[in-house]
DNA sequence: TGTACATCAGTGAACGCGCGTTCACTGATGTAC
DNA sequence: TGTACATCAGTGAACGCGCGTTCACTGATGTAC
């Protein structure tokens, strides 16, 4: 409270007319957060006119997930870092949240929806896994298979480790052409999607 | 340092007869956990009795490093999660830290060494990161070949990466098996590997 | 247009709490003769 | 073997600080007649 207000420029007491507690301003700075950030992703895969190439858009909102990042740590940090102690977030955060892998799924559905992306052999899989899989992609993403929307997450996930990787300090003394070794890295991730 | 007192059942200022100060008792937390996870990823590659199965290797240890992280979550946010603020890691961090990216090189590095895994075509790298990843190698990998010791690392940061998700909240109410989950992306980021 | 009152945003003092740190101390264990 | 003293691990009270939160308040802005 008094490190928000601070910025603000106010005294502490006055976020009490905005906030009744401090899990409730922290619950609407992780919402600002996520919007920032899908939002950030959405203008970015928006800005490359052709839809088609589905690399291009990939590379452009991994890039943007990144530059966001990088502006601004510490909103990140609040978000994807550890978890605050004696923090839970409530179900208002959910939306926000899904929109940046919202716009990367809907990359992988273009190429379902054009045909340039096809299903590839998957390894088997557990029930248990399958039913989350299917789960998720009935409420969100309909458009993917079930094989192509895992292998989405999981660049997703990957774009999410480098960023933190790179961000939380353990890139410090190994690497410090940090921005060719990102894009490297979400080629390489690129490749394994097939976009 | 009072909460350590308390876990150690202990007055927090007798920790002053060990630790000059807050910094110095991190410090020793943080090479303490980059020495027990060193350990145990030591451990699991070691187990796999078949030296020649570096998928087997692999994997041992990316499950050992999830094991880890999720039996000891307080010290894996401390190495892995957003930094503390106002603390900076000393030198004495670097070798503990170390030991588990060592493990999954070296057993990178055993494929090369029985001719198993070869170099790749590389995409072109800018002379910066070219130059991080030289001077890498020279000193603790010189036995691999820099696109695969690019590769490596990206190995290494997406194991991270998902066990970040996993243990950080992410993957709360969207995947459930998550250990079936995990050991999906790794057999993927094995292929990836050529491993 | 002017007056009276309600609404509202923000102030400032105070609270109890846990933190990191200091300091003089107690009492047990080890060493010297 | 017994006594005298030094070393050591841990205690407990106290400090200043920043935190989240409360409460009565001030003064500006809006509304009613």
């Amino acid at each position: 409270m008094r490190a928000v207000a601070r910025d603000l420029g106010v005294v502490s007491s006055a976020l009490y007319r905005y906030f009744p507690s401090r899990d409730d301003l922290l619950t609407a700075l992780i919402i600002d957060a996520y919007d920032a950030l899908g939002s950030a992703v959405e203008a970015a895969d928006a800005a490359v006119t052709d839809r088609g190439d589905l690399r291009g858009r990939w590379l452009a909102c991994c890039h943007a997930v990144r530059r966001w990042a990088v502006v601004s740590p510490a909103e990140y940090a609040l978000v994807f870092g550890s978890p605050v102690v004696g923090y839970a977030a409530p179900a208002d955060t959910i939306p926000p949240a899904t929109r940046t892998p919202a716009v990367l799924m809907g990359i992988l559905a273009d190429g379902v929806a054009t045909g340039v992306l096809g299903e590839r052999e998957a390894r088997a899989l557990s029930g248990d896994l399958h039913a989350d899989l299917n789960a998720v992609r009935a409420a969100s993403f309909p458009a993917l298979p079930e094989e192509l929307l895992l292998r989405g997450t999981i660049g997703w996930i990957h774009l999410f480790g480098a960023v933190s990787f790179e961000l939380f300090g353990q890139l410090n003394n190994v690497i410090e052409a940090r921005e060719a070794y990102f894009d490297h890295q979400m080629h390489l991730m690129a490749d394994l999607l097939g976009v």
